[in-house]
DNA sequence: TGAAACTTTCAAATATTTCTGAAACTTTAT
DNA sequence: ATAAAGTTTCAGAAATATTTGAAAGTTTCA
């Protein structure tokens, strides 16, 4: 089998496995093919592989860009921009938890908050507080520890990891 | 304000949340709902509270079964089935922990054995190898550690927690 | 048995998200 | 200054996902 086969399913299926985790197929798909791609793609060569417009591949090259996972890269001599991906997963794994947390933590702690503050003695909602103190303190936990995930390097993440797994 | 007032925004909100965290609205609400319900409630009681169709309502609580984070339950005397949420939030993030791998993991998992394990002593595949090896080794790390915390109980995850946090 | 009470299914309608492509905009080189 | 090269935007089109509601199916009990 060739190199570019084997590369192409690659990038395809990362592309459908993408949707599951609630990244969209093209920017998957784009992350995936920067990731294996030695030397950094331009716009065109992006849309030339993944077939698909530019408007497309300039939404989700930003979006990639936003979530720290690439980066344009200025050739000299060449007027045409580049983009190239981290490729340390380790370094990968953070960029994405600290993006989820933003989007999927972050407002969940501040709706918890936003009810646990309110002030109620009746006592027909004390087990409805119990419950969203539970939760919140539940969610909170989660919350410093993928902070101090996202702010350790690979060393504190493999010590982590190994702890655990032993 | 009333109980109902602050559960109802709780159950709302978090159906919205939902959203980010790849699980659909009604699915989220309705888990949302039954989380701070404290007895059961039948497909009737949560159809009317939370405005929806009856297919909605039946497909939705079906899929919360199938994750297992409610159960049917039967009130003596009472033809009707009853649906009751799992209150313990440590107990719910290892259900939500089994199905996202599940869903998520698994499936890229597959995807690299397979492209690790072709054959190819091409020189210029190498560095392409190389980087799905890393991916990988990473991706069935992240994997096990998910299963040990999945097979957990709370004093393990606390105890797991508190070495992370310090 | 049969009819009332309740649950499940699924095709069609609705809503949401993603993608396209052409036009507008920006930058660079002469 | 201007034209070529490249980038960004965004309204509408296409694709996906969710929801409805009515019909079919199941269970219970008199």
């Amino acid at each position: 089998m060739e190199l570019n086969q084997q590369a192409e399913k690659f990038y395809q299926a990362w592309g459908s496995l993408g949707s599951n985790w609630g990244i969209n197929k093209t920017m998957a798909q784009i992350h995936a093919l920067l990731l294996i791609s030695e030397n950094a793609l331009s716009t065109e060569d992006i849309m030339e592989k993944l077939k698909i417009s530019r408007g497309n591949t300039n939404m989700n090259l930003r979006a990639l860009m936003d979530w720290g996972l690439i980066q344009k890269e200025h050739i000299t001599g060449e007027r045409r921009e580049y983009f190239m991906a981290e490729k340390d997963i380790w370094k990968v794994s953070r960029l994405i938890a600290r993006e989820r947390r933003k989007r999927e933590l972050e407002p969940a702690l501040r709706l918890l908050e936003e009810i646990r503050a309110v002030k109620d003695t009746d006592a027909s909602t004390k087990k409805f507080k119990k419950q969203i103190e539970e939760v919140y303190k539940f969610t909170a936990m989660v919350d410093s520890i993928l902070e101090k995930f996202i702010k350790s390097n690979n060393s504190w993440m493999m010590k982590i990891f190994s702890y655990i797994a032993k």
